[in-house]
RNA sequence: GUCGGGGUAGCUCAAUUGGCUAGAGCGUAGCACUCAUAAGGCUAAGGUUGUGAGUUCAAUCCUCACCCCCGACACCA
């Protein structure tokens, strides 16, 4: 049993849960469940990003005390677990679980022994906008004036803040990059990372003055501050494992520095913090750097990014409501591409649903469980052996996973569908067992056991449907209701 | 602006190192069938492969120019 661990970016609790997350979470899980199929001990990790400045304001627009807004919020995060039918063993950390803050105060504090936090805080320029009522970045002025406020002056002011020693780290994580190719998946996403590497990289600021924004970690050793809130998300991925007190687990599932062992998930957004930021943080700390990150696109809709002002926003609750989880999570896998942006209209999802579960998978269950139910009593004939554990998956939908392209691996069961589909056209068993029923069985039987093998390789992505199928082969009965009626 | 990716059937995308009539799925139309959710099968229509030039016996693929689209270019959790 090979240890296998995997994880979601923690998404930060300021909005509901949007499609773009679904996908990411979907994705991680469908990963997951395979993995635990073809045998490995896996560890699935997703949660909430809870702290900042952006969550404390809300949180006080809506009167309500920080704790209490976050909570409402995880709530609803953890609900998905229902809502995608996420697995039933996966973890969920928070980023103001009790351990969790623990955990990134000792990171930071192996951060700074090893010399990689300053030991006092650097005084840091910060320009603010008046009419934004916001501190503005260099990037987000045009010609040293904000943009939306050009006529305004920008107050500078003055602040203390501590430093992570990006820069320092530079050849390390250069290293990194040129001993392993396929760190960042796809590979377009590692030379987006690689050439921001090849720039250059600066020193960041790390904390925040507890004065002006309480809502954070404290910073071991000096309370005028706290964490900003990355630093302490990032250290959620293994703060979930029990780091730091429970190694045995961190180097069971993180690896070891000669054989890292963790998968990320995230967004394209994420590029920069997932695959440089933290890989120096953990070096930094000491500790092994992720084995891969693999980068999803955006899910838009209409060609257009999802807003509310546009009324375009897909909301996977809705969808589940009218679909089922397994739609959802099909058309995921089977629609979304794996890595580019891909666009999702109600009116797609419904072709697709039509076309791939009421015609495709729904129809061919129903279709074979008939013959089979009407004219195999005996059940010996039809399952043949006793296959059903220690089979092995097909190459060609292995190496899909292998490359976390779920559309190819959806697709090869597609095609699977078709190739039953039109077998049965072929054969005729419907007729011949009237001529024939002794020949007639034996394609229903193989037809059957066909069946079977499908349910196998739906079973990491729509698991309800799959064991349902299942069932009704064991109990070899046609579904009462069709899978998947049609829309 | 610099760098990178891309523009192929109504839609989403494929086409090993340039090489037979540029493919698939969805959608559309027709035909025969009936086990099935009027589902499934077969057939068909549909493309001057962004534009213009060039290299070559041969270009979706290589070169140049131009027009569009997208991404990266640090403090966006």
């Amino acid at each position: 049993m090979q240890p296998f661990y995997i994880t979601t970016t923690l998404p930060y609790v300021n909005a509901d849960p949007h499609v773009g997350f679904a996908l990411e979470l979907v994705q991680a899980d469908i990963i997951a469940r395979y993995r635990e199929l073809a045998g490995d001990e896996v560890f699935f990790n997703t949660g909430t990003d809870e702290h900042g400045v952006k969550i404390y304001r809300k949180a006080l627009e809506a009167g309500k005390s920080p704790q209490a807004y976050v909570n409402e919020y995880a709530e609803k995060f953890r609900n998905l677990k229902n809502v995608l039918g996420l697995s039933d063993d996966i973890h969920f950390i928070r980023t103001t679980d009790e351990r969790h803050k623990k955990a990134a105060q000792e990171f930071w504090r192996r951060c700074q022994q090893n010399g990689f936090i300053d030991e006092k805080p650097r005084l840091y320029k910060i320009r603010y906008c008046v009419g934004c009522e916001l501190e503005k970045t260099d990037s987000e002025l045009v010609d040293g004036k904000c943009p939306v406020h050009p006529n305004l002056e920008l107050e500078i002011t003055e602040e203390e803040n501590y430093f992570f020693k990006f820069s320092a780290l530079e050849p390390k994580l250069k290293d990194y990059y040129a001993r392993n190719p396929d760190f960042v998946v796809p590979d377009f996403r590692f030379n987006e990372i690689k050439a921001f590497v090849d720039r250059g990289l600066e020193d960041f600021s790390t904390s925040r003055l507890k004065e002006k924004m309480p809502w954070g970690v404290p910073v071991p050793g000096d309370e005028k501050h706290v964490m900003y809130v990355w630093f302490d998300a990032l250290v959620s991925y293994i703060s979930t494992l029990g780091w730091p007190d429970d190694m045995a687990q961190f180097e069971k599932f993180w690896g070891t520095i000669e054989t890292p062992n963790a998968i990320q998930m995230a967004g394209k957004d994420q590029i920069r913090q997932q695959a440089a930021m933290w890989q120096t943080m953990l070096m930094a700390a000491g500790l092994p750097p992720s084995k891969q990150i693999v980068i999803h696109g955006f899910v838009q809709s209409g060609g257009q990014k999802m807003s509310k002002s546009l009324g375009n926003v897909i909301d996977p609750v809705a969808i589940v409501n009218e679909y089922g989880t397994d739609a959802l999570r099909f058309y995921l896998a089977r629609h979304i591409h794996p890595f580019e942006d891909s666009d999702f209209t109600m009116e797609k999802f419904k072709e697709a649903y039509n076309a791939d579960l009421a015609n495709g998978i729904g129809n061919l269950v129903s279709r074979i469980m008939k013959m089979s139910a009407d004219y195999i009593k005996d059940t010996n004939i039809r399952m043949g052996t006793n296959d059903t554990n220690g089979y092995e998956y097909p190459k060609e939908y292995a190496r899909a996973f292998d490359l976390y392209n779920l559309q190819a691996a959806a697709e090869y069961i597609t095609q699977g569908i078709a190739r039953i589909d039109r077998r049965i056209q072929e054969t005729e068993p419907f007729k011949l067992v009237k001529r024939d029923a002794a020949a007639g069985q034996k394609i229903i039987a193989e037809l059957v056991r066909e069946l079977s093998f499908v349910a196998q390789l739906l079973l990491p992505i729509i698991p309800e449907t799959a064991l349902e199928i299942e069932q009704l082969v064991r109990e070899n009965k046609m579904p009462e209701k069709p899978l998947f009626p049609r829309k």
